[in-house]
DNA sequence: TCTGGGGTCCTAGGACCC
DNA sequence: TCTGGGGTCCTAGGACCC
């Protein structure tokens, strides 16, 4: 999608069609989350801190992000993909592959199948589109970064895209070596630092260096799957239906905090949003990850794995309290986050009163606390109403969290 | 200028097992 | 006295993507 985010906000109200519009945090931490291209022929750019974003655009117009908003265009966008093939990859909410291979016939060539997506895209939800056409999935999508708008002088509207650009079999090669070479799908700021120590600027730079070059100075699997990429071989295949393997929740905050007391009420509301994003999407999970990013912007993780799945978030919030009480917060911590991982999918769904009576019945109450939420709204429980006393107790293994009144 | 939040994938070392 | 080879799992950190 062109400037998602962006675009979705414009849709909504149409009074901002036109200006630099930025969406992303305003505050002395935010960054760009997107910005429309009138924005970015200030030099704006997705990522960049919003301080600097104002500065080069006084004038730019800030609304922070509706992340469920965009949720449901994206689901849209989905509903249309899936229309023309079922085998659609998502890659991020405005991004997705998909293999038309065996669509041709219905659709006719990829040029004709591109267009059709388009018109349809922008029919059912109002938003555009660039489309590549390609032989391989990193080619696609390079072909539809050259098939997106430009951003023009300061200003000034941007230029119309290709909107499809396709990269016929055979021409590989004339599109790909022109390239700059951190156009390529995994190279970074870092590697192409250490590429550029051996004058590679171009992707047909890359391709001209000796493999044993290239993996002596990127390593192995990075460097045989670069130079790959640089001579056109891509044989991954369109993926749907990747099973997620993570879920997780990290906050910046706008002043460092120092207390521990503040930490673990935190580490506990985020906990108990994990908690309630691992049942949505009914899986639990065995290694809680707690983030935290210093004052510095030095940043750890420490994590544990447990033997059972959890997806209560009361007991994901026991783990990472036991993370957070050997970390030292006095440097001041400016980011926290909470993460699940090695997940699976969810357990039986029966309540089992073992003998250890505790931990068990977590979920079922949690799926309880979801019913409660759904029927009653969000605010019916809130994260400490979950712990009983203070909450902060929740600190010793095996300390038994649910009581028979809870669980009723 | 001072660096978000959601993720995926890879590497390296250590513990452990046979 | 000097210490194999193959494998799995876990932890921590880092690069990268949108």
């Amino acid at each position: 999608m062109d400037a998602f985010y962006a675009a979705v906000e414009v849709l909504a109200d149409p009074t901002l069609a036109g200006k630099p519009l930025i969406v992303g945090g305003p505050g002395a931490r935010g960054v760009v989350a997107s910005c429309s291209y009138e924005a970015r022929s200030y030099g704006i750019r997705s990522a960049m801190p919003s301080m600097r974003a104002r500065r080069l655009c006084p004038h730019a117009v800030f609304v922070p992000g509706r992340y469920e908003l965009y949720h449901s265009h994206s689901k849209r966008l989905h509903a249309v993909l899936t229309s023309f093939t079922p085998l659609v990859e998502g890659i991020a909410l405005d991004e997705a592959f998909l293999d038309v291979t065996g669509s041709r016939r219905l659709w006719g060539e990829g040029r004709q199948i591109a267009a059709a997506i388009r018109a349809r895209v922008l029919a059912d939800t109002g938003l555009a589109c660039s489309v590549g056409v390609a032989t391989s999935k990193f080619l696609a999508k390079l072909a539809s970064e050259a098939a997106k708008p430009r951003a023009g002088p300061p200003g000034s509207p941007p230029a119309p895209g290709l909107g499809v650009k396709v990269v016929a079999p055979g021409s590989e090669l004339a599109f790909l070596h022109p390239l700059p070479v951190g156009a390529l799908w995994g190279v970074g700021p870092a590697t192409q630092r250490r590429l550029d120590r051996f004058g590679i600027r171009t992707v047909g730079d890359l391709a001209a260096m000796p493999l044993a070059t290239v993996t002596g100075a990127l390593g192995e699997a990075q460097g045989r799957h670069l130079h790959a990429l640089a001579w056109a071989r891509d044989e991954r295949a369109v993926e749907p239906d990747r099973a997620v393997k993570s879920i997780g929740h990290e906050e910046t905050y706008a002043t460092d905090h120092y207390a521990m007391d503040t930490l673990r009420t935190e580490a506990l509301r985020m906990a108990d949003a994990v908690g309630n994003r691992l049942r949505e999407a009914g899986v639990a999970g065995r290694t809680i990850t707690l983030k935290v990013r210093f004052a510095d912007f030095s940043t750890i993780t420490r994590s544990r794995t447990v033997a059972r799945p959890v997806e209560a978030g009361a007991a994901v919030a026991r783990v990472a309290m036991e993370l957070l009480d050997a970390v030292d917060p006095s440097p001041g911590v400016r980011l926290l986050g909470v993460s699940v991982s090695n997940l699976v999918p969810r357990p039986g769904e029966q309540l089992r009163l073992g003998e250890d009576g505790g931990t068990d019945r977590e979920p079922a109450v949690a799926r309880a606390v979801d019913e409660v939420r759904r029927r009653f709204g969000d605010a019916a429980v809130g994260p400490a109403t979950l712990l009983r006393g203070d909450g902060l107790a929740v600190k010793r293994r095996g300390e038994q969290q649910w009581g028979p009144e809870e669980a009723r």
